[in-house]
DNA sequence: TGTACATCAGTGAACGCGCGTTCACTGATGTAC
DNA sequence: TGTACATCAGTGAACGCGCGTTCACTGATGTAC
């Protein structure tokens, strides 16, 4: 575990160390059950010195979700940079990278899009989220720009965003289990997947249309 | 508000009031602040009270999100039966009235789909629950037996239900703000809805294609 | 190289608070006779 | 019609607990001279 080694008064790097057994509590006890207390106890420090690095639980959850949006960018940047020069590839390696984020970081999942009424969150809450969203938007405009070039990019994204996120809450949040075949969620990558990522594909089409019968 | 009345010992209907009350504290303070002496303050009963109807918290918002899903199948189950005799047009209309029932019940809502650890849950909220999803499922049925006789609905399914229910979170979560026009929510039954219904109805599709440019 | 001092990270005892739970109780309702 | 009794819904005082917050402190680090 990530304590703090006995023999020193500082820490070192506690704030890392607190992020971590922050996520910890989080998967295990939820958002209903976190609490400052435990953190530090994870951390091996006094439960006093949470405040010190986050303030209240608020902007230590907040800071959680931050951290969760850059792995996020950066999940999806790695499958996006593995997928070739075709935009509409890249766009659905994103899309897969989105869903494998979702399903192996679920408590950090859960956070990082829940508004919390204030409106703007902690400013690195926002810089994160803002880079993970560009990851989207920017991929969205590169496949319009080649197949589509007169659409706008805004609202064909909020449609694959929607498709992709819908799919991996109600994956993460054990939805779909009468849906997915036994292979259950390893096969998400050939199977349910795929098929996701076409209908995602089909948030280029403008016009509304009734497939034939 | 549903308080007691002042002369009586018996409530004659508590265990509604502390549901409404239940739902104002879910509303107003989320999850992480619902305590169950909190929701007997506002039914204007002794802080005892609700442990003789729920049990406990856990028991309470699992009560809660039964009411939602029942809620939630009246909502859709209505928008059927007002969209004519098409099955298209009533997957659709059920569509449109899972939307509106996220963006009226934002805090049920959020507490519906999250699967609780337990994996079990309450008999009455999978009951409730069940109810809602047989809505969705029967409508895919119809759907398919129409048009694509020979389709499995569950994939459909997975896949229809993946988009709306996006949708639906990011919504309410306000992570569309961006996405959506100067009208925001009010545009949802015309402009971007309608998309986001001819999107689900690719769900249809089954093979994987890509759009010409 | 050494000394003094400011700054900072983390401590730990103390506090007040709101919570869930318990439990003997009280008031109302329904039923048997 | 009246009486006795069981059952049930809700009360309210009491309790112990874990929490967040406060605050004077201590130990370590960095900088000026």
């Amino acid at each position: 575990m990530t304590s703090k080694p006995a023999d020193r008064y500082h820490h070192g790097d506690l704030r890392e160390a607190l992020l971590a057994a922050g996520e910890a509590v989080l998967a295990e006890r939820g958002v209903e059950d976190f609490t400052l207390r435990e953190c530090a106890r994870r951390a091996g420090v006094s439960h006093a010195a949470p405040a010190h690095h986050f303030g209240d639980a608020a902007g230590f959850l907040a800071e959680l979700a931050a951290v969760g949006f850059d792995r996020l960018t950066t999940a999806m940047e790695e499958r996006r940079a593995g997928a070739g020069p075709e935009p509409l590839a890249q766009l659905h390696a994103i899309g897969r990278g989105y869903i494998a984020f979702a399903v192996r970081n679920r408590a950090l999942f859960q956070i990082m899009f829940r508004h919390d009424g204030t409106g703007v969150g902690s400013a690195n809450l926002q810089r994160a989220g803002g880079a993970a969203f560009g990851v989207l938007q920017a991929a969205m405009a590169r496949v319009l720009a080649a197949h589509r070039p007169a659409q706008a990019p805004l609202p064909s994204l909020a449609l694959a965003w929607s498709a992709v996120h819908g799919f991996a809450t109600l994956l993460i949040e054990r939805q779909l289990d009468a849906c997915l075949g036994q292979g259950g969620i390893q096969d998400l990558e050939t199977d349910l997947g795929g098929a996701m990522l076409t209908l995602m594909t089909h948030a280029l089409a403008a016009p509304p249309t009734i497939p034939a019968g």
